[in-house]
DNA sequence: GTTCTCACA
DNA sequence: TGTGAGAA
């Protein structure tokens, strides 16, 4: 999605989030369908910029909706020409405040005074 | 299929 | 910043 492509694809959108906060994908398939190689999604997570949920037996690395966002989000950015580090910030200020947002949402509206 | 580490670009 | 290769 480099540009503008825009009008007549019909996307889907999932609003299930209790679905959607429960999918948790191995790290191949993840590769796969984000075109991020098993190596560099290891390699990130190395560097701290992204997290993987391990399940106490299994070994191997399994990421839930927020990481795999931060991945898509990690690699815009690095196209962009942004640099690792930079990229990683930028997704976690955008990831800090949109929380923040719907955090204020959530106290509006569950506690209106 | 997955993991790690060392080395190399 | 990311990969190759070997070994488990």
């Amino acid at each position: 999605m480099s540009s503008e492509e825009s009008s007549n694809e019909q996307k889907y959108v999932i609003y299930d989030m209790e679905l959607l906060s429960k999918l948790i994908v191995g790290i191949g398939e993840v590769a796969e369908i984000t075109g991020v190689p098993t190596r560099k999604i290891r390699y990130w997570e190395e560097k701290g910029i992204i997290k993987s949920v391990q399940e106490a037996d299994g070994s191997t690395r399994r990421y839930d909706y927020v990481n795999i966002k931060k991945i898509v989000l990690v690699q815009e950015l690095l196209e962009d020409g942004y640099t690792l580090d930079t990229a990683a910030k930028k997704v976690e200020d955008r990831i800090k405040n949109i929380d923040d947002v719907f955090q204020k949402i959530a106290l509006q509206t569950l506690e209106p005074s």
